[in-house]
DNA sequence: CTTTCATATGAATGTTTGTTCATATATTAT
DNA sequence: ATAATATATGAACAAACATTCATATGAAAG
């Protein structure tokens, strides 16, 4: 009879595995990065900054569902703006969401030509 | 009156963005992180590989619902597998799981100190 | 202070998605 | 062959989510 209860590989990722909330926060942030909508929109403020009205017409959307979509990145903190008269202007928060979207976009790119 | 329809910032960054479905394929990547269930499943394999059971017992997940999250993982070529007498072991792709997710880390634990 | 322009927001809706339940497949042991 | 063990999979259901429509807020101009 083997050991099916007990194996070290089990415990040994066991005690390294972070904390629930932890990890939930960490595929919440991911979450924000899986929608198109989203990533258009963080890949527009990737080298400047727009408008709500800019980023309208560059994705050809409408106006409500661009601002819905940059409250949620607001709220995750990947975005921030600030107001410029009439119009309100937004660009990215920091560069990690530079390095994590380079990341992913490396991933993908890598993908054909290592495939042993 | 303004130059409402035609921004050098707009143009600028029209030029810059990567067509649909690369950002399609962007963002599919990142849903597939953006889940409590995967990001668990990915975190347990980080140092070693473990079978269906293990990770089921560890998560404390039906072996159903395991399985179908180690099949969209597969699918996305996160991880992979290989059969060993009656189990079968699933371990991490590439290390780009690894830098990606640490990036994530990173975004979320430097959140409280930067508030600038 | 009323109108206009730019953006935000709440409710409703259709779609996507994670889990469960039941069952199928595949390997090993009797 | 048959039973037992390990994993995979299809259908169903509930929860989460993105977009739309209608409307609210807020600044600026007349």
């Amino acid at each position: 009879m083997h050991n099916h209860d007990h194996s070290v590989a089990l415990d040994c990722a066991r005690a390294k595995l972070p904390k629930d909330e932890t990890l939930c926060d960490l595929a919440d942030l991911f979450k924000i990065f899986g929608d198109t909508t989203r990533m258009k929109i963080l890949f527009s403020l990737f080298e400047q900054e727009l408008c709500v009205r800019e980023i309208t017409e560059l994705l050809n959307m409408t106006q409500s569902a661009i601002s819905h979509q940059l409250k949620v990145l607001k709220d995750a903190k990947l975005i921030s703006n600030r107001r410029e008269g009439k119009t309100i202007v937004y660009f990215l928060a920091d560069n990690h969401v530079r390095s994590i979207i380079g990341q992913g976009f490396e991933h993908l790119t890598e993908e054909d030509r290592c495939n042993d």
